[in-house]
DNA sequence: CTGTTAGCGCCTTCAT
DNA sequence: ATGAAGGCGCTAACAG
């Protein structure tokens, strides 16, 4: 491989020369940067950017790390996320967590090692708060995405998970609905816990008892499964509401190994959705992240915090819409 | 941050023994470790990667670049590509092309000034095969994935796409069906173009004129949606296959278009199929590629050729199986 | 068993 | 407008 020092021989220059005609970092004379350009092109000289990287601050490239790329959802981040940083003239480093806190660490690690810019970081599930809070000391800003953590210091960009299962309840309320099963999953992650609390919400203000309600919470995907066909197999609920991708195909799962029809039995509604929620059968009605648009923001937070390191911590929060189908639409609901 | 110097200052030893109690590379006395593992806990020393990776040939991380990781097939080989990374403790670094030849060279371009120890990458179907074989010449080996040219130089890993798209037509001349349209999208991907050769095989062997049937090749959506429809609308063809996951919603868009019912009056089967099979109207039959374990064999070549770099490069290929369901059995109605 | 030293390839003052 | 030279943090001979 070809060094500096090749093209500067070859150019008869010097390195620095060389230096300057690749970063355009000085004048240099017509004459002389063709000869260097030229040397460049013969020796096929490519810069070394661990080499430049040790001498400069920055590497211009910045790190991801979601619990799974393949989620829908998070796919979508995913592409924003390389939307933006492409704008940006920034190498994108994309790592998976599987939702599983030491691999999230080993992955933060050799990034931060690799020297990112900055790092996006939606957390897992089993994220140990404090230790993410540690990440205030390295030299890179650390932008959270999609799960927020109040408590910590860093800018973060969500969707407005409380406020959409709010509406989303209170739709179904209007439409007759009084018994619900939520499957709220593993309420350690913030976006989880944060539609539960909306779903106490829509309670309130449809004045329906939480008490006969059933949120089945946790991490245990058999438990939860047993508790919705369990719940629905007697008639306690006549809604079924499912707070993310993987939580809805075990709730429909759920349903079907009851025999309950959707929409004709039960009503159903998800928070993230399938990939081509056209083809579905029913066609489920779906509360939509702007995905591609978190990811976008994250990058730009990321951006701002470099220009102004010292800037206090924003929050972004934006707007999911609410995609009424079959699937809590098609049938009319008599009350009991 | 503390560099191997000030560890070296408090422990009152040389960078060299720091350095060799960091890696394990030639005996110390347990005192003296002990005296330099304190001394790192004190300062918060951590390796920089870069500078390491400056001095040693290898920096333990590899490259890998799909056209898209939020593909559930894609998806299914980036987890494959981690689990087996990790078990070897390698890091793993993800690009998306987006089926763009400029993006993908400019992933690949970064990867390698990156200095991974190995490339492994599945083609976007625009890619120009030449600059891809002027890879050889890299210091990083490549290992082909998923899309293979067998005129390339490097090893390889795919799926037996021609047989088993034979097998599934086979399957569907012996249910009496003799007019297909296959939806085989853009034939530059040679995965693509295998399972268009299977289907031909398919055709032999079931004696069938092969100028009855329709192929819808492009790039254009569009196109292979009006083809689609048309000619199922006029009845011409008994049987759909797409070859992709995408090409699947559109073809099933498209029957919807003409209020075609699967399977009632037109059978339907695809290659990668939908992340959640059994949920949707009607149940897809599915020819499934082996992503996971592809990802993983990928690796292994990948390992197998740094550690023998002269051996001769190697394709595998791994068996796709065929899941048969509703879609492709004429008598099962299952909409609701 | 441990220390000294010479770079890896590049950027960047400081001179000229 | 250009060169010379030091050093980023680390590893690997080579010496003791």
């Amino acid at each position: 491989m070809a060094t500096m020092v090749d093209v500067a021989r070859v150019a008869g220059v010097s390195t620095s020369t060389v230096s300057h005609v690749l970063n355009g970092t000085r004048n240099v004379e017509p004459a002389t940067r063709r000869r260097v350009l030229a040397a460049i092109e013969d020796t096929g000289y490519r810069q070394d950017t661990l080499a430049r990287a040790m001498r400069r601050a920055r590497t211009d490239s910045i790190g991801l790390i979601v619990s799974d790329a393949g989620e829908p959802a998070f796919a979508e981040m995913v592409h924003g996320v390389e939307q933006a940083a492409a704008e940006n003239d920034l190498t994108l480093l994309l790592a998976n967590s599987a939702e599983d806190a030491q691999r999230e660490q080993r992955a933060i690690t050799t990034l931060m090692n690799r020297r990112v810019d900055g790092l996006i970081l939606a957390c897992s599930a089993s994220t140990d708060i404090s230790a993410i809070g540690a990440l205030g000391d390295e030299r890179a800003p650390v932008v959270l995405l999609d799960r927020l953590h109040r408590t910590l210091p860093f800018d973060q960009v969500g969707a407005d998970n409380r406020e959409s299962m709010r509406a989303l309840v209170n739709h179904l309320v209007e439409q007759g609905h009084t018994g619900f099963v939520v499957v709220a999953g593993d309420t350690r992650v913030p976006t989880l816990a944060e539609r539960l609390e909306g779903f106490h919400d829509g309670l309130r203000d449809g004045h329906l008892h939480s008490g006969s309600q059933v949120v089945c919470e946790g991490v245990d995907a058999s438990v939860m499964f047993a508790q919705v066909a369990e719940t629905v197999g007697r008639g306690a609920a006549s809604a079924v509401i499912a707070c993310s991708t993987p939580l809805a195909t075990l709730a429909l799962n759920a349903l079907q190994s009851v025999n309950r029809s959707v929409p004709g039995e039960v009503a159903f509604a998800t928070f993230d959705g399938f990939r081509n929620p056209d083809l579905f059968s029913p066609r489920v009605t779906t509360v939509r992240q702007p995905a591609y648009d978190m990811g976008m923001t994250a990058v730009q937070l990321l951006l701002a915090r470099l220009s102004a390191p010292e800037s206090s911590p924003r929050t972004v929060r934006l707007h999911q819409s609410i995609e009424l189908r079959d699937s809590t639409e098609a049938f009319t609901f008599t009350k009991p």
